[in-house]
RNA sequence: GCCGCGAUAGCUCAGUCGGUGGAGCGUGGGACUGUUAAUCCCAAGGCCCGCGGUUCGAAUCCGCGUCGCGGCGCCA
């Protein structure tokens, strides 16, 4: 079947195709319609002549609305007057689906088209957006393939409340109680054992009541987990898997870059190695410019934002105050600080990734696990069996893949990164 | 959880001082053989989010509620 961009490349010239889509803008001017036809390769008029094709066709042309699906025969033809330069002298019209009264049109509210999102998705924005996300999941595969990591497939299911409670979906699971799990993270680390080196892409669910346009209460985690590496080597995987992906959509995806307002020219910039600065240095930072700051306080928004300001690639922060980081997180030699790293995007688009060295010590990882009220130790206790029976030093992250797709194709609000976006007020369609 | 803003035709919005609700787009009908989400003519289309209050009279003022959007916090 011819694509449009084909067609559009000029690879048809003369030739009759036929091509199957949809009416993207559709204008009658007395014997002639104009049929701006789309597919999923790109978008060209079609003009439809009285007299020149069947009658029937003629009638079927003008009932044939934005959005109804249609195959027309014709030949391409260069022609200044058409779009894009190219049109499609039609022969035969066939108006396959009608489309009465599509929904969306000139002037839409954010409201509608989150309301009508099955239909919003055929919108060119949204296509690219579907187009890079595939180049860029299939970028973080072909990465993970080709340096030792299998691909592992562990449960969404958990009765693991793993990182505060509030935060998680509770569902009834045959009259247990159990959870959306928030992260793969802990099963990963039981896959290693045996694997090595492992990843996933699983949906994590948060329950927060986020409202922000970098969070979504579903989103495609991908996490890794890393047999005999520490922090550092962690983060050499990071910037590595990054660095590879953004070079990739930046290659692969440069109309749709250009279209969604990215230029291609800033993701080639992103290569290893990745700036690398402490806690202690980015709060040192943040003091000179302007932020009253104590040691042991958390970056919000702001904080990163002028961390990030001016950066043309992804910065990692390190060491954090023990305090304020997640349990499992391996302490330091001064047992004040965590090894572990997030890594920052440029322009705010905020944390992109969270890793860290895993502890081995169960003892310490108890004690900061009662720090929590009502934390039930004997869940966990597969978990310490993890470092009981041949334990490993070892290391693993979680990246949000609809954050780092929001950043590649700098969106404006992370809902876009994901087909169906899931936040507090909306779970339909 | 906190702070803002909003809800009027299918859609996007206007609606003055509280006095019988409007426009553009879309839809239906008509005209047009080069349009660029075209143009011209005609028509249909309303529980003014809900409940209460003030008032002779409320889309308009007040209170409560519901829903939505934006921002902060939390995080990936």
């Amino acid at each position: 079947m011819p694509l449009i961009r084909d067609v559009l490349a000029g690879k048809h010239e003369g030739q009759p195709v036929q091509l199957h889509g949809w009416v993207y803008r559709h204008r009658t001017s007395g014997g002639i319609v104009f049929c701006t036809l789309r597919d999923s390769s790109g978008v060209i008029q079609c003009t439809v002549k009285k007299g020149v094709v069947p009658d029937a066709d003629f009638e079927q042309a003008k009932e044939a609305n934005n959005e109804a699906s249609v195959i027309i025969t014709g030949t391409p033809a260069k022609d200044p007057r058409a779009p894009g330069g190219w049109e499609v002298k039609s022969s035969a019209f066939q108006l396959v689906g009608k489309s009465p009264d599509f929904p969306i049109q000139e002037n839409q509210s954010t409201e509608l088209l989150l309301d009508k999102r099955h239909l919003w998705l055929r919108s060119r924005k949204l296509t690219n957006m579907m187009r890079v996300k595939a180049v860029m999941l299939r970028g973080f595969r072909a990465w993970f393939d080709e340096n030792g990591f299998w691909e592992t497939t562990p449960s969404v299911i958990t009765t693991n409340a793993c990182e505060g409670g509030s935060t998680l979906f509770t569902f009834d699971y045959f009259g247990q109680k159990a959870f959306l799990s928030q992260s793969a993270q802990m099963y990963l680390e039981a896959l290693i054992f045996s694997l090595d080196k492992v990843w996933c892409l699983t949906p994590s669910f948060r329950a927060e009541k986020s409202r922000t346009t970098k969070h979504l209460t579903e989103f495609g985690h991908l996490e890794a987990e890393e047999a005999w590496v520490d922090y550092q080597g962690n983060m050499d995987i990071q910037e590595q898997l990054v660095a590879h992906v953004a070079q990739k959509v930046a290659r692969e995806c440069e109309a749709e870059l250009v279209e969604l307002g990215r230029e291609p020219a800033d993701l080639r910039k992103v290569t290893t190695p990745f700036p690398r600065i402490t806690y202690d240095e980015a709060l040192e930072r943040l003091r000179k410019k302007g932020f009253d700051m104590k040691h042991g306080d958390d970056f919000g928004q702001p904080h990163e934002r002028a961390l990030m300001e001016g950066a043309e690639k992804p910065m990692f922060v390190t060491l954090w105050p023990e305090e304020i980081k997640a349990f499992y997180m391996a302490l330091d030699g001064s047992g004040k600080y965590v090894r572990c790293a997030d890594l920052l995007a440029p322009e705010g688009y905020g944390e992109i990734i969270g890793g860290s060295e895993r502890s081995q010590d169960v003892e310490s990882m108890k004690r900061r696990l009662m720090r929590e009220p009502d934390t039930d130790l004997a869940a966990y206790e597969w978990y310490f069996d993890l470092r009981k029976y041949g334990s490993v030093p070892h290391s693993g992250f979680g990246l949000g893949t609809e954050r780092v797709l929001a950043w590649l194709t700098k969106a404006e609000h992370i809902r876009d990164a994901t087909p169906f976006p899931r936040s507090i007020n909306r779970a339909y369609p």
